[in-house]
DNA sequence: GCCTCAATGTAACCACTGGTCACTTTCTAA
DNA sequence: TTAGAAAGTGACCAGTGGTTACATTGAGGC
């Protein structure tokens, strides 16, 4: 299993300057940010309020307007964030796997997954709003497509190498997509009950692997 | 292609009082629900709110209460209405299919994809709240469990008849589940585009026949 | 036909939310 | 030293979900 960090906080960038004074804050944008990511894991990611995010790090909410244009760009930034750690979730999972074969493939997915179930809160973010489709938040929409393309280069990969069936790379990474989030959502959505990380894993598995194994080269 | 209305307007049921009164509403409920439903269809679920519920229906917004706990209540309902129609859109797929044979899963799949395509708004309601697993609404995790237990009766029958592969019927419809919401919400999300429901129902069945048919008696 | 009373509606109010604006404080660069 | 941009604040707005006290109505018992 990957070792993904159970929270998704990280440490302010380096490029704070080092005066803390009270009035202004250094690096407020980062700040609010975390204090978003770290309030919608707590308590889901309806709850989350400006007003709130904003006194968490000590300031009134107005001051949040300077660095995020609307309540739905701060959501787009944690979903953002989540994409940027689901990419690099699944890049060390692709360089922790054998360089050939269609295990790859299952390391791939059980990534997904294991991210997923680790952070339900931020992964729901990535799919709730409508800030998908509208082309407001370009370096969002970046951070989806490399995640995506990181799947469909896999397929590409796999099939020059003969690892997997024919068929467009695109439509078999749709298919894996399909797969991997529609498995997450029953699990988030209690529909599917797993007591475990572990168990989702295995579940996830017991449910695909045969479907995995056929995309393999026959 | 089943043939589901693109509005799930209903009539009102037949045990309103005929007497108009100005006051007395007669059904509010029934009424509040369909403006609802509407409402949902037109403008998303996130542009619910029960005063614009209200105001459509003539009446103001505290009489709402005396039919719906909460706005959660309401929205509870609504999904209610959903996974009936679901239910009744599935039984009729069975109903039209040949009564042997793996063609019933892949009419099953097909009509609950178009089901989710021909009214987005309201399978996101299905989906959206956290009403799914509180206990809140008994009639509503009845219509769901009704949904479910269709599919897996559906397995159970095939693995009878020899149509079907062995494995648990409910893991096999759970799997089902996934594929067939997983692919819902890509294409609700617009990270699966296509043009009708016909093409997204025709892509559905390019991406997962293969799928469908191992699941099929080898 | 009248009268009671529960059901069903209304008006006024609450706390809170996302968002805006005018203004103040601070940092920086000339 | 100082001007101006950047980054805060406080007061305000309309709209929301929700509650409460009160008004209106319809139906059953006399």
């Amino acid at each position: 299993m990957s070792s993904l960090p159970p929270s998704p906080r990280k440490p302010s960038r380096a490029r704070v300057p080092r005066k803390k004074t009270a009035y202004h804050h250094g690096d407020l944008r980062r700040a609010l940010l975390d204090a978003a990511l770290s309030l919608v894991e707590e308590r889901g990611s309806d709850a989350l309020t400006l007003r709130e995010v904003a006194s968490r790090v000590g300031v009134t909410h107005p001051a949040a307007y300077r660095h995020f244009e609307d309540k739905t760009a701060l959501l787009a930034a944690v979903a953002e964030d989540g994409y940027v750690a689901l990419g690099d979730a699944l890049v060390r999972a692709l360089e922790e796997a054998p360089s050939r074969g269609s295990e790859r493939l299952r390391r791939l997915a059980v990534a997904y997954v294991d991210f997923a179930i680790a952070r339900p809160a931020q992964y729901r973010v990535m799919w709730g709003a409508r800030f998908n489709t509208d082309g407001r938040f370009p370096s969002l929409e970046a951070a989806i497509t490399r995640v995506f393309e990181l799947v469909v280069g896999e397929f590409a990969r796999g099939q020059r190498d003969g690892d997997y069936r024919e068929g467009r790379p695109r439509d078999l990474a749709i298919g894996l997509w399909v797969v991997g989030h529609g498995y997450v959502e029953l699990v988030a959505r209690r529909r599917i009950k797993v007591k475990s990380r572990e168990k989702a894993i295995e579940y996830f598995l017991t449910l695909f692997q045969p479907w995995l194994e056929g995309l393999a080269a026959r």
